[in-house]
DNA sequence: GTAAGTTTCAAACGGGCGTTTAGCAGGAAA
DNA sequence: TTTCCTGCTAAACGCCCGTTTGAAACTTAC
């Protein structure tokens, strides 16, 4: 009970000062002290700051990627073949179904995703490289038969344009929010802008089926 | 002269190698050995490494920003109102004009814009924010016209999607196209991407005016 | 109640960091 | 020739980093 208490304490602090800052710039010392443990306590549960990184992307992945997948084979046995908006769709109600519609664990995750694309932390690709592969390679195999007439150049192109537009969005999400509230003086409601992501992105994708 | 080439040096290595490995994990020890300079002459020219940092970015930006400038006051001589792939190609265009087609100096700073966004450093984006401030709100200005019918919320948010696109695939571009080679077992040419990217960006921007 | 095993802790380790300092080299000005 | 100034440099400064250690505190099992 204790020892389950420290370790997930410092998973909890991990994944919000991580997000916040990024991985090198955020030290152990910092991230016990948020998550009232003592600093070796690090060491000792996971072995090192890196196993620590991938144990916070493990403890969010893992659950999502089986979401992800459940709803895959459950539209399947409804529909033949998936529409490009059904594929985008399955992603946003995973991260709704698993953690509700208006939490900032999500957007601060999509935070720390943009993170291991642009810090240079090699293991960490690496690790989600050789973890999620599969399952990224079960989601894209739907997208081949929605996008009729693409080439694999293509579809592998147009579906990194649309991952980047996405995590790019999710990871500044906070950052543009309040750019955008300077600029219009309103708020903007989350809805509407995951509503416009998606279909800046399925227009995007459709755009790869007609040339 | 030689304190010329001293300065000269030093923004050549560190654009590099932050460009690799980002801002807080580049020393100024790694910068200073491998522009072959002392370790001193860095605090000794720019005052200090944030001050570095903002010098790598002055030197790429300043000539692009006026390039972008010029091309956009020339087109408007020709046309009246622009569409949004005249506002795309001038940026593609500008930045080949400044540095040549095969330039990997121009992937390898769009990687640098990417991490300006994405890593920790408050000053970097402030100082973004009011040195090209303006000529970002006058670039942004010939897109209104260009999409008749949206809002200025959907102006924003696309734009900004647009630039998550373009940033993240330019930041992450020796990477992709590594894994599209692995994938398809050929190797993308650059035109190619970037006539694919900018026909993704247009889809998507196109999409804000048609609801 | 005691032994064995697990978890926590304060303290220290070696190393890399950004920055500062005091002095050296060498051309320009007097 | 001397004086000044700019560019440069070796060495050191204090600080924070991730990790290790050895002992204390606590649980569990007999």
């Amino acid at each position: 009970m204790a020892q389950k208490e420290t370790v997930e304490r410092i998973l909890d602090a991990a994944e919000v000062l991580f997000a916040e800052r990024g991985f090198a710039e955020t030290s152990l010392r910092t991230i016990t002290s948020a998550a009232g443990v003592n600093l070796a306590a690090v060491n000792y549960h996971f072995g090192s700051k890196k196993s620590l990184i991938q144990a916070v992307f493990v403890r969010f992945l893992d659950p999502l990627v089986d979401e992800i997948e459940r709803q895959l084979n459950q539209l399947q046995t409804v529909k033949e073949r998936l529409t490009v908006e059904d594929l985008l769709q399955v992603l946003t109600s995973s991260v709704y179904e698993i953690h509700g519609r208006g939490s900032n664990r999500a957007t601060s995750f999509m935070r720390l995703l943009g993170l291991a694309y642009t810090q240079s932390q090699a293991h960490l690709r690496k690790f989600i490289g050789e973890r999620y592969g599969v399952a990224f390679q079960h989601y894209a195999s739907h997208l081949k038969p929605a996008l009729p007439g693409a080439t694999a150049a293509d579809l592998f192109w147009h579906m990194h344009f649309a991952l980047g537009t996405a995590i790019f969005t999710m990871s500044n999400f906070d950052a543009l929010r309040a750019m955008s509230e300077n600029d219009t003086g309103e708020r903007t409601p989350v809805d509407f802008i995951v509503s416009r992501l998606t279909a800046f992105m399925a227009a995007g994708l459709h755009n790869a089926a007609h040339e």
